[in-house]
DNA sequence: GATGAATGAGCATTCATTCAT
DNA sequence: TATGAATGAATGCTCATTCAT
């Protein structure tokens, strides 16, 4: 008797959730068929109900997004000797990477669907929540070394992701926006408000 | 012989646009049906067409947002004798009105949709440079008066609306985000930045 | 009060039967829409309904062709001195006229009608029927006048018309075919048919 | 693991053209919808559209009609010791099998939809052509032998056919159409026209 | 574990037709 | 006489989902 294999089952969740990305990408949730991302991942439609559910658990899956990269980048901040210099810089980086349209209008599309599926948003606040907090805490240690000043870390939190996402919007509607221009005023701004 | 009535075809498109609307917030454009449309809007399926060529003229049209609100608060700050103080209010104020998550996911379906379709990128795209050239000019009226720190029009321009937005965002996003707080750091932030 | 009047009646009937045949002749009976037909002819929906109870009467109005210009050339085969040269010049000049791939688009178009409507088959019919009476005549005042071979006069109009419509449809079906070459062949077929 | 059944696939291909002729018998090409169709074939919307792209598949599948029977024949006639006898019979068995009513209704349909759609034109016309040829080569094998007058070939067999058409149209269209006498006169005419 | 076959409700859009003015 | 406004059933087609093998 054939026995389960997990490392198969998640290879095929993976290939799945792979195609599933490409026709998200080229056309959006509620545009991609399950036909569509089958044919997509190379699988069966059987397969894909299989493995998921329904449509719907493809996307939360999906959505679901890994926050592992930002979090990585929040702990060289926390670690970062020169903080006040760090976070300008961590800013134009999130800001640069996401403000690229094909993943704008991902990141974008989860954030709609989020509006419109409790379960889904649930996740990505709770994804978005454990960022926060990362980041909470490396202002705090900053803090507590004196390398920072004394502001409300929650606020300050909500502050810089909420900058990094607003630069990003601009970048992508605003044709006659200027990266550069736009990084060094906020690099400035961020200067002045974050020095101890 | 009957004559064409404009004021009657005017109040029928509005009459359409406004059941659209009410479908378009309950379910998203790509959920909301042309059936769920006419019916909401109290038309028939020829008459929507007779008013529309197809949906996607409908999602145009309803997209294609009026700036004048946003153009008027504006228009307000160029006058204003403290725009140091001003600014922090408007963006506060503007802020607030779009955290709501109705119109958040209004906007945002908006911006998806115009992330896909060319034609209604440009629209938007066009449409936000309006408000953006009037945010211009008011800070250059300031700036000539002395009153604002000659900082980078288009930047600060570009600044401004992206904190509108990134904080928009973070008040539908984060649940323990506090609107006061972070109102209070924004003001501290922009009032040293701008200061001449 | 106004009064009726014939004339304007007869030339909006006309102008109606003039946009429809520039419709069916460019998307055939079922693909042209009573708006096409509207739009076309310069009058409005309900004008259209006025002087067509719908659109089968249309089509069968204008399906109803004149046979005015075929039986006039019977006449003058009638009255001609050498009917064994005239027939096949007759017949030459139908087949090039019908050849005409979109006067024969048109035919076929009310002919494949014509076999779903039984009005509209009965009305062809006749009105096929007065032409073919009108050859038996000069046919057999021809063969009276001892010009012609006695042949079955009923028989010999329908090889000739048969002939007329199976070279026509082989002239737009048959990409290789010679006219010239056809036409001298059939020449001299009938040539020897014909002679008493 | 399922595999592919070839064998199925042919088989419901063959049972929804099936059920399509029967609606196009029926109705005709245009008057035919999907749904009926479907129906008719007994198989759901969604496999209709797995098996043919679209309504144009299904006609055109259907239209591409096969010519094996006529290619039959004639290679009948290429064998024959006395073709100036063959012929007619030939041509009065073709015009008999297509003056059926439902025969021609059928297809006049294709013939006056290849009128309008090009790549159904273009089959039909090959589809032709190999009849043709088929013939052109029997009458020059039987002029070999010379037992056929030395006529152009291809004039010869366009003549032929056309006749075909030409008698079976009128044996539809005119009431008082004689099939026998039609027959003999044409017998008539072919031997003269045909003994070498 | 995986596939191909099948479903039928639903979608955007069109159409012949009617009605009020 | 003539128009513009309105209807709603029907059409070609798609889709998420299920099932037998």
């Amino acid at each position: 008797m054939r026995k389960a294999n997990p490392e198969l089952q998640q290879q095929r969740r993976q290939q799945i959730l792979d195609g599933a990305e490409r026709c998200f990408r080229a056309k959006g949730f509620h545009q991609a068929s399950m036909q569509d991302i089958a044919r997509e991942a190379g699988v069966s439609m059987g397969l894909l109900y299989r493995y998921f559910e329904n449509k719907e658990a493809i996307v939360a899956s999906f959505a679901t997004t890994d926050s592992a990269g930002v979090i990585a980048l929040i702990d060289e901040l926390a670690a970062s000797q020169r903080p006040v210099e760090f976070i300008p810089g961590m800013i134009r980086r999130l800001a640069r990477e996401s403000a690229d349209p094909d993943t704008m209008r991902l990141y974008t599309e989860v954030f709609a669907e989020s509006l419109r599926n409790p379960r889904l948003f649930t996740a990505l606040s709770e994804s978005e929540d454990g960022v926060r907090q990362a980041m909470i805490s490396a202002i705090k240690s900053q803090q507590a070394a004196g390398r920072l000043a004394q502001l409300d870390a929650g606020a300050l939190a909500d502050l810089l992701f909420g900058l990094v996402d607003g630069i990003s919007l601009r970048a992508t509607l605003v044709r006659q926006f200027k990266p550069a221009v736009a990084e060094r005023l906020i690099g400035t701004m961020l200067a002045s408000l974050l020095k101890p």
